[in-house]
DNA sequence: CGGTCTCTTGACGGAGTTCAAAGCTAGTGG
DNA sequence: CCACTAGCTTTGAACTCCGTCAAGAGACCG
């Protein structure tokens, strides 16, 4: 990429700070950005039927984080993106990328490959959930992303590796 | 796309027919084409630490079908892709497709798209699981994809559901 | 301190699995 | 074209993992 088009591209991300429990997206809205957490950390949710949260992934620094469904198809969200710690974010706006992205070919490339990339990762989240029983999600989760385990409170790990909190408190006990 | 580049693209592929049982894939091999299936139906599996079979994905006409992980990182494969019936595709070769993908723009685009589109089908394959009990899966799996649950034997269906055929019987009866 | 949020404990229940056996079906070869 | 066999589906009983409910114990923050 040459320094020109890496401006252009630079230039298209604005830095936001969200406060403790703040949301990048709320049910119903439609999402139009895709963040870079630059510090932080957040969590994706939804509501089930009986209102309890369902959290389906969680980001931290480094990585990206948006609804894909609702940011490509540009349709009403079904989650929630809460920050759950103070989260510094640069963002990009749809239509923004969109006009670089035709604008700057390599941009497809980069974009194509962390779709990819989360294809992968998505599936080897699948693979692993269906493998293992709750205990051995919940050891694999402690020792693979201490950083999660250390900051994310407990009833959230479980609502993210589908335990209720009462039987992971069971696993951890015995 | 202009017509030169569409030939381009076209040449790269090529058309292959798969007997019944036979293997676009094996487990240990490193995957290296992306097939778009012209007719048939396949199936992607893995064997569990008991030696059973666990289906992970059908696919069938107009549907492409690859392992992700392994042909874009070139590491040996997990699953394993049969043809449930004889099987006619369309199929190109990764550094084939890389080639293409360099000389022309458009492509990096046609499957920037078809990876993010990927990931939303994923998602929502992931959000109905975790929405639904054994028998809810079951009827919404046969009201929503007929085709699949004409041409499909019922142990398969179970294994792709994440139920045991014993109970999808009694889900069936009551 | 007082209240809300978080984590733990224990009794009970239900969705789904396991195992064993028997009945059914369809493909294959003679 | 039939018979045989291997593969597929059904049954039922015992069992297990994990969820639900209810209650209480800490812990954090104003």
């Amino acid at each position: 990429m040459s320094e020109d088009e890496f401006e252009a591209f630079y230039a298209c991300f604005e830095e936001k700070t969200y406060a403790k429990r703040a949301f990048l997206l709320k049910e119903g809205e439609t999402c139009h950005h895709k963040h870079f957490i630059l510090n932080g950390l957040v969590r994706s949710f939804y509501f089930d039927e009986r209102g309890a949260e369902n959290i389906t992934q969680f980001a931290l620094e480094n990585w990206w984080v948006t609804d894909t469904e609702s940011f490509v198809l540009q349709k009403s969200s079904n989650i929630n993106i809460q920050a759950i710690e103070e989260t510094t974010t640069l963002s990009v706006e749809k239509s923004e990328l969109e006009k670089r992205l035709h604008q700057i070919p390599l941009l497809e490339r980069f974009f194509r490959i962390m779709a990819e990339n989360m294809v992968i990762a998505i599936q080897r989240g699948n693979d692993f959930y269906m493998k293992m029983n709750g205990k051995d999600r919940y050891e694999h989760f402690v020792h693979w992303l201490p950083d999660f385990a250390q900051r994310v409170p407990l009833y959230m790990i479980a609502s993210y590796l589908d335990l209720t909190p009462e039987y992971l408190s069971q696993l951890r006990k015995g």
